[in-house]
DNA sequence: GTTGTTAGTGTAGTATATACACTTACATGT
DNA sequence: ACATGTAAGTGTATATACTACACTAACAAC
C-alpha cells in the first residue's frame, strides 16, 4: 500500500433564515481566488486541533457573525473536480437562524455576507448549488418528523408565525385548523399568556417551546 | 488567513447482512499499525483522482471482495483524536449485502475479513464503534420509510423472509397479518408464481421486487 | 359605527394502523 | 394411511390519525 494522498478538508454551511415571509440563505462574496467575486456558502478549512462541528461553528461565527444556532451535519462532498485547486473535501452543514437575528458581519476572507431569497439565488461557486439543494431537501423532510422548524422562530411566536414557516419551506398552503390541531397535539408548546397586537385585527396568542432548543423527533 | 492544514481522508464502511437470523457486520483484522490485530471497519484512504462514493466502493471490493451492493453515505467523523496518527477525517458509509452473498476475501492491508453478529461485537479500533451504532440507527429508521430492507434479501424471497429482516433489525416481533397487509399495499412486490418448499410445512410463495434495486421512499 | 384584516374554533368523513385466531399444506414418523 | 408438528396464509372489528370545510371574535383605521 502506497502513502495516502493529502487533502484540505473544509466545512461549508447552508444558513437558513426566514425574512419577510421568504426562506433566505446566507452567502458570502469570495474575496480570494478561486471564484473571486462569486457568491459562495460560508465555510473554511479545518484546523488540525478541531473537530468538524467545531470548525463549522467557528467559520460561521468568523465569516458572518452568526453564533449559537442550530447546526447539523448534512453530508460530505469530495468529487475530484469540485474545487479547481484540487484535493478539497467539504463536509457540508446546515444552520437555522431565528427570524429576528439577522445581524451580519463580513470578515477576513469574505468581502461581504448577505441574505438571498432561496428562490432568487445568484450563480454559486464550486458545487455549492448542489449542497444548497441537498440542505433544502433535508430541511423540508425534517419539518414532517421533527420540531426543527422552531429554530427558525424567536423564543416567542404565534401559531400563525409557525404555520407560515411551514408553508414557506414546504411551498404549499396548509389548513389553519388542522395545522393547529397537529402542532398542539405534539405537546411541545406552552402559552405565554401574552398576546401580540400587530395590526388592524385580533391580537394573537404568543407561545414558547416547553423545552427550548430541544428538537423532538416525531413518530 | 494562513495556509490550511493537511489531512488524510478515509472512507469506512459498515457492511450489514443477515446470516442465520441475526444481523451481521463485516469487520477486518488490521494488518498494520495503528491498532494492529484489532478488528475494524473495512475502509481506506481516498485517492486524489476519485470521489468519496467511488473510494468506499473500491475499498469494499479490495478488502472484502464485496461488490455491487447498496452503498449510502452516512456521516463524517473528524475529531482531532480519533486516529492516533492524527489528521485523519473519515467519511462513513453503510452497505447492505443480500443474505445469500457471503463470499469474503482478505486483501493487502486486511489480515482477514469476518462476519460478526451485531450484538456480539469485539472491541473496535478507532471510533468505529460510534460509526457502527450510527449506521445501525440509520438502518433501523430507514426501514419505516423506505424499501431499503429488500437490499438485505436475495432477488426472490418469501414474505416471511422479509418480515424476519424487519424483526431482526427492529428487535421486535411484528404481527404477521398486519405486516403482509402493509408490505403488499406498498405495491412494490410481485409474485413469481413459484413456491419454496423448505421444511415440514406448507410451502411459501416467492416474491420479487417489481423494480429491483429501486429504493422506494414511503409516505 | 362600519370596514377590513387576521385570530381562533369544531365536526363529520375517510384512511390508516392495530389487535386478534383459525385453517392450509407440506414433511416426518408411526 | 394416519397422526403430528410446523410454518404459510387469511379477515374483521376497533381505534387512531388525517382531511375537508365555514363561521365568529377582536382589534385598528377611517
Amino acid at each position: 500500500m502506497n502513502t495516502p494522498a493529502s487533502f484540505n478538508v473544509a466545512t461549508d454551511i447552508v444558513v437558513f433564515t426566514i425574512r419577510a415571509d421568504t426562506l433566505n440563505v446566507l452567502l458570502i462574496e469570495r474575496a480570494g481566488q478561486p471564484f473571486k467575486g462569486s457568491w459562495a456558502l460560508p465555510g473554511g478549512f479545518l484546523n488540525n486541533d478541531e473537530g468538524l462541528d467545531q470548525c463549522a461553528a467557528r467559520e460561521l461565527a468568523e465569516e458572518t457573525g452568526v453564533g449559537d444556532v442550530y447546526l447539523e451535519q448534512l453530508a460530505s462532498f469530495g468529487d475530484p473536480g469540485r474545487d479547481p485547486r484540487g484535493g478539497v473535501v467539504s463536509v457540508a452543514y446546515f444552520a437555522l437562524v431565528p427570524a429576528d437575528e439577522h445581524a451580519l458581519r463580513a470578515a477576513s476572507d469574505a468581502a461581504s455576507a448577505r441574505w438571498f431569497a432561496f428562490d432568487d439565488l445568484p450563480e454559486l461557486a464550486f458545487d455549492h448549488a448542489v449542497i444548497l439543494h441537498a440542505a433544502h431537501a433535508r430541511l423540508k423532510a425534517k419539518l414532517d418528523y421533527s420540531t426543527i422548524a422552531f429554530c427558525l422562530l424567536p423564543a416567542e411566536f404565534t401559531l400563525s408565525n409557525l404555520q407560515t414557516v411551514y408553508e414557506i419551506i414546504k411551498a404549499e398552503t396548509l389548513d389553519k385548523r388542522n395545522f393547529r390541531k397537529w402542532v398542539l397535539a405534539l405537546d411541545v408548546l406552552q402559552e405565554t399568556g401574552e398576546k401580540r397586537v400587530e395590526g388592524a385585527h385580533r391580537p394573537a396568542m404568543l407561545y414558547r417551546e416547553k423545552n427550548p432548543g430541544t428538537i423532538k423527533i416525531i413518530r
